[in-house]
DNA sequence: TTGGTCGCGGGATCTAGTGG
DNA sequence: CCACTAGATCCCGCGACCAA
């Protein structure tokens, strides 16, 4: 509205969308950058990256979160990017006067999958202690090793994407609020002290003028919710979390005469194996597997790097009981127990035209394959996965034939591409096809096919 | 064989919430 | 205010794996 008054706000400056936005936001992102006078790049080069919470990355401070153009836009002044850039995130946590344990706030969660990331961590899949351990030198957060190594396997690991965002997004905002407050009280003090001279206030402060009258649509610091308790300036006795670093000390030296020990990754599968994590209702988690994985390419990655070609292995080698609880469930507790309405049975090519099964339908379907085949849930709801619903495919599968209709989790790597563009056309896939992009499938596959699967995957 | 590392299970302890 | 409970955090011990 009234753009004339803010026609200049970006006037002069350069963003770059990231591919990883979604089509939403570009449109707006894209919409309020050239309404304030800004410049929407085609290249990442000499402009400002605007990019989701979850690829915030304290090392690159030119990715910064697109809540940057809105807040502007909002508070009608530029904000300070660094503050929407993963940067916030370096500075140290708060100390708190702690007695006794110290519950993890939304910070703390940030910071924990700030720098799993930073270290090549991808989702669902564990984090060697030792890397905690370098964590906790870094003071990353305030909780030691031990904790931290505990809280990201109990409560961070498993988050998919969507929930990573929300927790950088709560986070980083509290954080810039807190600075912002700093802001405002220094500004504060400074006017007291040089009140009487009425000298301006000179205060060397970035760029973000006076958002603090402006209530900055989110900046209210109300954030803490539920912990409440640790506000910016609770003059915090350094009491360093928890334990103290002497008595810390002296337990690792006692335990370092322990023994230890390191399997690096995959050890979740063989223990959810036995342990049979959240089996329970196995039904129908493909639908909102590929569902997350539209949503987010990184995903599929993770997911099919260890679950799914582990689980479709082991089927190969030994078709029996063993393989039955194999990995999936153990990475995607959560997808599985989403959404299990709809998932698509059968589509045609060419024009989008999906049929979906109902949920009954669904589980009538994998119940009656369970019962043919003698197979456990899992088992035969993965392979409905890569038979992208087909139940006949799946039937013949799991009766000891290899369909050559079947996805392998390399093959569907491929796609991840088409999936994420949700305008690809018939003519694009061909391109690619001539191109040769496909051609380290497994097995050699069309157009046709392979818009199938995007569809299902879809 | 030894020593180091890691993952996991499980117990102890602490906090927060709830009800009497 | 107190007792109780649930959930979170911290810590320990053990077995497995790996490299020297």
């Amino acid at each position: 509205m009234a753009p004339s008054e803010n026609a200049s706000l970006f006037h002069g400056l350069k963003f770059f969308l990231t591919r990883t936005l979604s089509r939403d936001d570009v449109a707006e992102l894209q919409r309020l950058i050239e309404l304030h006078g800004g410049i929407v790049s085609s290249s990442p080069a000499g402009a400002t990256e605007l990019v989701d919470y979850d690829r915030l990355d304290s090392r690159r401070p030119e990715w910064v979160s697109f809540d940057f153009i809105k807040d502007s836009v909002v508070s009608k002044r530029l904000q300070n990017p660094a503050k929407y850039s993963g940067v916030v995130f370096s500075s140290k946590p708060i100390q708190l006067h702690i007695k006794g344990r110290v519950r993890y706030s939304v910070e703390d969660d940030a910071r924990l999958l700030l720098f799993a990331k930073s270290r090549g961590w991808q989702s669902l899949k564990p984090m060697p202690a030792s890397a905690w351990k370098v964590a906790e030198n870094q003071h990353v957060t305030n909780h030691t090793w031990q904790s931290m190594h505990e809280h990201f396997k109990k409560q961070l690991q498993n988050k998919t994407l969507k929930e990573q965002r929300a927790i950088m997004a709560n986070a980083s905002e509290i954080i810039r609020a807190r600075l912002q407050q700093q802001e405002d009280q220094k500004e504060r003090e400074q006017a007291t002290r040089t009140s009487p001279s009425t000298t301006a206030p000179e205060s060397p402060k970035p760029t973000t003028p006076a958002s603090k009258g402006s209530k900055g649509s989110k900046g209210s610091k109300g954030s803490k919710g539920s912990k409440g308790s640790k506000g910016p300036d609770q003059g915090a006795p350094s009491t360093p979390a928890t334990s103290s670093p002497l008595r810390r000390q002296i337990r690792e030296k006692a335990r370092q005469k322990r023994k230890r020990t390191s399997s690096p990754v995959n050890v979740e599968e063989g223990k959810d194996n036995e342990g049979h994590g959240d089996i329970t209702s196995g039904a129908v988690y493909f639908r909102s597997v590929s569902a997350e994985m539209t949503a987010d390419p990184s995903k599929l990655q993770a997911l099919f790097h260890t679950s799914t070609m582990e689980g479709s292995r082991r089927r190969q080698e030994n078709n029996s009981e063993s393989a039955a609880s194999d990995s999936r469930e153990s990475e995607e507790p959560e997808i599985l127990a989403q959404d299990s309405s709809n998932i698509r049975t059968e589509q045609q090519t060419g024009e989008v035209d999906v049929q979906r099964a109902t949920e009954t339908e669904t589980d009538e379907i994998i119940c009656r394959l369970q019962l043919e085949t003698n197979q456990p849930t899992p088992v035969v709801v993965h392979t409905l996965y890569s038979c992208s619903g087909d139940a006949g495919m799946a039937r013949a599968f799991l009766k000891g034939a290899l369909p050559s209709g079947m996805w392998s989790p390399e093959d569907d790597l491929l796609l991840v591409n088409l999936i994420v563009d949700e305008n690809i056309d018939r003519s694009a896939v061909d391109a690619a096809v001539a191109r040769g992009d496909f051609a380290s499938m497994q097995v050699p596959r069309d157009t046709s096919a392979i818009l199938d699967r995007v569809q299902f995957l879809r």
